[in-house]
DNA sequence: CGCCGCATTGACGTTCGTCAAGTCTAGTGG
DNA sequence: CCACTAGACTTGACGAACGTCAATGCGGCG
């Protein structure tokens, strides 16, 4: 059986519009399957057509390019349509600290809005694609659509939290907990958007996946390691499938006493 | 020669209006003294007077009571105005993390946004009082105040900054560097308000600042006596002396080589 | 004055990082 | 189509850094 994956046979269709050429594509959100990912709900059909004039142009990232990079002066949020991202931002000394990763319907770009400028690199993964929405243009438009300017804020706030659960599994969780937490995020994740439940495949190498959780990329090979020989997960090199749900679960949150 | 702290003679006057019942006070921000902190600047005098709208009382918040917690509904941000703040999160298992100290000047429940509920608690480390700013109220004002919906977002997005930074320490950081970021860090914080860069009073316990640097309390307190050793800083309890500022930026930059 | 919470310090153990050798795979070019 | 190579991954041996456990010290507050 093969894994579904977020590049391969997508549940939704890939395009909604005919094709076109490749970039400065007008798009709509308003007929975009990732709407309900990306989009506030519930909004009234005149909002849905002003939301579209949100999206400038779409833009096409190849694997390992960079859709920005750290310093660069902030213009737009990026909406992932198609592939997976790593954000990471890098010490004076070099060292370099992946702080997520991101797939489609999610966000991009939030950390620029404060400086103007980005603080830290967006790297593609896999080809992927994005929608460019200039910040301007999604600051007057949430003045005057209120679901948009809540779903502008939650966007943020969710963000806000989601560090404060990786600060908790970098302060405080051991390896296996880490690796375990990861796993079930990443699955949890793809399965909102229609792929298996119990496989995946990783686009990121073993040292990203340290850099993310805090570990050398030798700790998280053998903790996999490891979660292979107890009968949790079967590895074959990026594809992983989740053999013994409740097992990595129990890793996680351990029965209490 | 007296260390001056977040409590002690504060560098503003704590007041800028006459004495009132203790709770629910009307205030305004177009004369409050730390308003260059939390508010935007360069406001016109009417969009000043509007902004004055946003703070609907004030609440004062003893040493150890929860601002807020986990799980409560979610209505308002809080500007603290004087005092000093931590979060933290609580893992299911019990063990919890501290995700920040918030000093005067600072937002606090950002967290709260995005479920309507707060996913974390607040709580005070010493006598504080916060402004109470409804969050419907921040929506439907920075409608109509570009600068303050400008500043609402900036807020955000500087907080997710923020927690990138803390992810690179606990993620690729020695026990020393982090110690000497935290150091950096406050005392910098505190002098932008008025105070020492040399010299601050802790207002959190070892075991706090080590749930905030992923470290055990021992760990603080044995590099603390390193740090003591080494001619950097002087301790005496929760009061500390940075006698060397250039050594200690250098555990966390190596001169290049 | 005595208690209690916080902090310090030491001895020891565990976890993870480091270094190194070797394997596997995907991609490249002949 | 196959051989070659570079990058990614695995595995082992060892060591360093930090956690754990425990004893003790110190200061502030009732």
């Amino acid at each position: 059986m093969k894994a579904t994956t977020c590049s391969d046979a997508a549940p939704f269709p890939a395009g909604t519009e005919p094709p076109m050429t490749p970039e400065t594509i007008k798009v709509a959100c308003s007929n975009c399957n990732l709407r309900e990912l990306c989009m506030p709900v519930g909004l009234q059909p005149a909002e849905l057509e002003r939301i579209d004039e949100i999206v400038a142009t779409r833009r096409k990232v190849k694997r390992r390019e960079a859709l920005f990079h750290n310093g660069e002066r902030f213009t737009s949020l990026y909406a992932i349509r198609t592939g997976v991202f790593k954000t990471c931002i890098t010490a004076e000394d070099g060292r370099d600290q992946v702080t997520g990763f991101q797939m489609a319907g999610e966000i991009i770009g939030l950390d620029g809005i404060v400086s103007e400028h980005h603080t830290c690199d967006a790297v593609a993964l896999e080809d992927s694609e994005v929608c460019v929405m200039p910040f301007d243009r999604i600051e007057e438009l949430s003045r005057e659509v209120t679901a948009l300017q809540r779903h502008v804020h939650k966007i943020m706030s969710r963000e806000i939290v989601r560090e404060h659960g990786v600060m908790l599994l970098l302060g405080s969780m051991r390896a296996e907990e880490r690796l375990a937490v990861f796993l079930l995020n990443l699955v949890q994740r793809l399965h909102a958007r229609g792929f298996s439940q119990s496989e995946l495949v990783l686009r990121m190498t073993r040292e990203e996946i340290g850099s993310y959780l805090g570990l050398k990329l030798e700790t998280v090979s053998r903790t996999l390691s490891k979660f292979v020989e107890d009968g949790i997960v079967a590895v074959q090199q990026r594809h992983v499938r989740i053999v013994d749900a409740d097992k990595l679960k129990r890793i996680v949150n351990p029965p209490a006493c």
